[in-house]
DNA sequence: CATGAATGAGGCTTCATTCAT
DNA sequence: GATGAATGAAGCCTCATTCAT
């Protein structure tokens, strides 16, 4: 027998308060979004949210620490000192662009922010980037070592041209749709995307057959 | 010549109220700029912006399409079909990077209207993004045809990505400068980052000798 | 003797929450008092208040009511149509001063309903005066009749202003406090105030010598 | 020709304002108005208050500053070494009385203020204490070197308790009013009162003539 | 009884916009 | 046209009170 209508599940009222402030606020940004409108979509009272968080902003830090948790929870492929800087590159960056593909409020979040400068992230921003591909800097670097990547590529430039084709990707989806006449919510349409970035980095980043050569 | 009254220039007031309305549009977005802070600014009376152009939100959008018709009169390296597509792309991705530089007032509005989907630029933001590096698509499979790029490049796949670099790294500026302990206003390090997408892209892109030796 | 149980006492909660409201109430009046201030400092749950006493003006209701039985309690000095006039004004004086002085809530609850005309604690504000200086009025009369007193004594108006002096005192001390840069908590500081009424009082109500002799 | 309803008189609109607000805050104390209130009674757009003085706060200072304005700019009898301190005594004693007579708003404020510990008026309040009956002191002060005041008089208690009687007198005034059967509103039975503080005062604190005889 | 969640009315304040002069 | 005053709708937040458990 299916449960019938329950009141009173704070946990629940919580989490349905958080998702709605989540999507209200990534669509509309902090001034744009209403506290009566989340609070209706919600189907919360709206005294509640001050209640539990005690102001439209400190909601709004809450929606963006979980949503920055994700990053830090989501499994990020490991790399050892033995492995193959090309493929770790690869896994790295499948990583990260696939995770984008499965937040896109944190995409859009992350946008709001960089516009105002991370005025309510604040320094977690700086972390959020290193926390994406921060890795890929040790990879890149041993692969530079290895011989396997050009001498002449400046390692975090580098890191921050892949977080912006990945991030820039999905912030511009909607976009990028219309441009291209394309349904882009289609995840294979997506990994052509992916493909397209790691095909052209790992090309722009390997060291070229004749300089080893000269080299070696 | 006509007479010189003591103040009345209703063509400079208009050009001071834009000048400073884009800033603070700019600055805050749309919902979080106040109209009052604009007049105050702009030191003008608040009744005026609604004589000369009748709304926050008709102001936004002259704000919006000055800044857009700068793009489309910005000085585009023409390319020929008997020129090299190597350098052309080097050119072509050179002026879009320092147009943005020019004009961060442009990236951030392209920011927040890709935020809101274009909520208010509407279509134009397709038409900005062919007229910035749309020619690059022409030259990139003119590249592609002569064999000096590679073939399993996805033009306006391509295209999107240098988009994204270039946008992106302006877009996060503040963000890279404290990131990376570097004053990214000045030129010459911005150019450091231009040198690198171009290294990357063009190195990304190029085709492999052994692959045209075999082709060929 | 009943059982006891781990912590339901409603007798002492009750006078938990009555304490709590009165000092709450007390400071801030009611219009400022917080009945989820009151619970808190009570450590009481809310829902309580509306149980025990039904809104928040019945709790206040009841506040007054206690804080004003207390003064009907005290134990008034008695004065015999055989005493001395004198004597007897000094000591019912001296009885309110520091009935005044050991209940200040009961001095600033008076002080809140002056200004509200009563608007809560309705007709009570005149039993009061009457309940504390009231006698006053016999003692004064019979001290009149018997010539040690002037006769142009207006009985219930200097009644009033003895009450005005008393009552004064104790609803500006703080501020008499910060003026004398005194210690006015302290008892002894009080008495001084205290000997000066009954000082100017006694002086200012005695019968001329050459006035009794004038007309005796 | 009598005027017509004319409109757009800023310096008529903020009296007005400051007169409703006044009359509100006196009757209901700051956390009993309501900003509402204010503005439906000055027939003011609400939002006007915000533009003329910020907030509801600071329109309390002003009505305090204003009213208390009043007090200062008073004319308060002067006084001369040569006067009689016994007539300089109950001049002063007259003008103030008179002042709080007309001037119910100043004492019900004073009283609010009282009550919140001048939380809004700060220490203003002090220098209202003592720009009121302050010049009595000097006043007793050369009555007692002069011989016609009592020795024992601590002349700052004593002009606390003239205080406390008019301003006393005054704040109770309705409740007395009830107490006694009369109409205090009417100037001459508020005399009566005046005279008996006089009366009361200049006996209690005048020299005994036995006492300066033995002095003498 | 006791509790913590929930509620709705209303409080203060802001803001785009209009209007009288 | 240009200005400062004015406005009404709406925004965020608070508070006495109620309700499910």
């Amino acid at each position: 027998m299916p449960e019938k209508k329950r009141k009173r599940d704070p946990q629940k009222t919580k989490k349905r308060l958080l998702d709605t402030a989540e999507r209200v606020f990534t669509e509309r940004g902090f001034d744009g979004a209403r506290v009566d409108e989340i609070a209706a979509q919600a189907k919360i009272n709206k005294g509640m949210i001050y209640i539990l968080f005690g102001s439209k902003e400190a909601l709004y830090d809450e929606v963006l620490k979980r949503s920055f948790r994700r990053l830090f929870k989501s499994n990020r492929p490991e790399s050892s000192a033995e492995a193959d800087p090309v493929a770790d590159t690869a896994a790295l960056v499948r990583w990260y662009f696939w995770f984008l593909s499965d937040n896109p409020h944190f995409v859009r979040l992350f946008g709001w922010e960089s516009l105002t400068s991370g005025k309510r992230a604040g320094k977690v921003l700086l972390d959020l980037l290193d926390e994406g591909l921060g890795p890929l800097q040790v990879i890149i670097r041993r692969g530079k070592e290895q011989g396997c990547f050009r001498d002449d590529i400046a390692v975090h430039k580098l890191v921050a041209m892949v977080n912006e084709m990945c991030l820039g990707f999905f912030s511009r989806l909607k976009l990028f749709e219309v441009l291209w006449h394309k349904d882009l919510s289609n995840r294979e349409h997506q990994e052509e995307m992916l493909d397209q970035i790691i095909t052209i980095i790992l090309n722009g980043i390997r060291a070229n057959p004749q300089d080893s050569a000269r080299r070696g």
